[in-house]
DNA sequence: CAAATTCTCAACCATTTGGTTGAATATAAC
DNA sequence: GTTATATTCAACCAAATGGTTGAGAATTTG
């Protein structure tokens, strides 16, 4: 197993009445603006006008964006002095990444043993684990 | 890098006008209901009334699932003389893996670099690309 | 052909969503 | 203390969502 960090951190934190979370975390990655606020976050924590700006809506929409994603708890704030901000919790972000595996890694697993089978320079066996140092 | 073959298909027949759908995928993963018709389908593809069953709520309603299921491409349908038999497509679910695997991938490098630093064993370096070869 | 099965379409309804504007709150600056 | 800044709250609105029921359409069965 790896990424194992990331998964016991979703283990503790991430798992508050599970698939109403799910829900929660989806459909605030549903939004192309609420993506776009993930995405920034990704790079550094920034304040709600700071996170605004970039958006051709009020800030009042953003605000709405923001409350979405941390009831999804995909963001944090930090009130500092009358700025909050916000920075992101990928938590969730496992929670989802898990729960998408689950089917998308089952059938890797298929493809890649086809593949393994299909493959003229699969002669070694034990090669579908390093496919992709093939240059 | 592993798991070539869904990203390739992904690649292929996953990106048409790229942010619309991953809004209709995240959408389409956000109710409980289709998420339960996904989770049904990876075993095994199924007719409308045979999804339909094991719910509390109309066959309409579940029709209607399946409906926002397949404008997000996640399933696919075969007509079957009078009954249409429905089969999951894992393309859109990898365009999600990747997605939300932007974010997840860099933390869970800081993690695991940090964890091996901070692990006692963690003695030869390059350690971190190759954690899941510890049985 | 008639009847039953499988499924979709259409209309309807309550609730949620994503946006707006305007007022209110709290902190910082002058 | 007054004013400016940063943010939220409240009310409103159009559109989408998730469900219902009832009427078709297509196919299989009797």
């Amino acid at each position: 197993m790896k990424n194992n960090n990331a998964l016991k951190s979703a283990e503790n934190g991430g798992s508050p009445s599970d698939e109403a979370h799910l829900d929660r975390v989806f459909h605030a990655l549903s939004d192309p603006t609420r993506r776009a606020i993930v995405q920034r976050l990704s790079g550094s924590s920034g304040t709600v006008s700071a996170l605004a700006e970039p958006f051709d809506m009020s800030l009042n929409a953003v605000s709405k964006h923001l409350k979405v994603l941390e009831g999804a708890r995909l963001i944090k704030r930090d009130i500092v002095g009358r700025t909050s901000v916000c920075s992101l919790n990928i938590d969730p972000l496992v929670n989802a990444h898990e729960w998408i595996q689950q089917y998308t890694q089952f059938w890797n697993e298929v493809l890649d043993s086809l593949e393994m089978h299909l493959d003229a320079d699969a002669a070694e066996p034990g090669a579908a684990a390093k496919k992709d140092e093939r240059p």
